[in-house]
DNA sequence: CGGCCGATCCACT
DNA sequence: GTGGATCGGCCGA
């Protein structure tokens, strides 16, 4: 059921983004475990990616992780408050990223709604990068964390997506990275699916 | 060091 | 639509 590590250590990092849809991220923290169908993500290609934290061959202590094998987590502080969860992708030394940016509350909705400070949980407590991290517990402990372990994983639980439930858009908050913002990276299911 | 700013979110108006 | 929260990464001096 979980992803394997092949999986994630294929070469193009925007097939990988566009695959994710409708797979499961779990976590499983203090003994609960919290899950969501994920239904958007971006794609991060690389040191040629303007838009990538490993443009140009950056690389620092926050970088390092996106240079291992596909399969590691890569977690990051944003704006001081936000921990936003990515799944590093490709072969060693090329630093491919795929960000999640939005998951439908699957399993464990009520201490979902407890870490969130809710009664109830519904999509748009989870329909961003920061929120489903909060949602699901992430923070920078899980940071460079194998994908096919115990804390943190992504599961195929067969849910079927056509390639007309994905809608490819350019990617959000990156104007700074020039052409490579209209660049078609981000991946969404369409609003009304019906997955079940 | 100092300073700028970000792969965001929410509460305002 | 605007701005504040909040802090670590990053770069240039």
């Amino acid at each position: 059921m979980k992803l394997s590590k092949s999986y994630y250590q294929s070469e193009n990092v925007v097939d990988i983004a566009r695959n994710l849809l409708g797979k499961v991220l779990f976590t499983s923290l203090n003994n609960k475990i919290t899950s969501g169908i994920i239904s958007e993500t971006e794609a991060y290609a690389g040191i040629r990616d303007r838009a990538s934290h490993a443009y140009n061959g950056r690389r620092t202590n926050r970088t390092e992780v996106m240079y291992r094998e596909g399969g590691f987590s890569y977690v990051y502080l944003c704006y001081g408050i936000h921990y936003l969860f990515n799944v590093v992708t490709g072969p060693e030394n090329q630093p491919h990223a795929v960000l999640i940016r939005s998951i439908l509350p699957f399993n464990g909705i009520d201490e979902m709604a407890r870490r969130l400070g809710k009664k109830f949980v519904s999509n748009k407590f989870t329909n961003g990068p920061g929120k489903l991290s909060k949602a699901l517990g992430i923070s920078m402990q899980l940071n460079n964390k194998l994908l096919t372990g115990n804390k943190i994983w992504i599961e195929d639980l067969h849910f079927k997506i056509n390639e007309g439930d994905i809608i490819a858009s350019t990617r959000i908050g990156v104007g700074y990275a020039k052409e490579d913002a209209l660049l078609p990276y981000r991946f969404n299911l369409i609003p009304d699916l019906q997955i079940f």
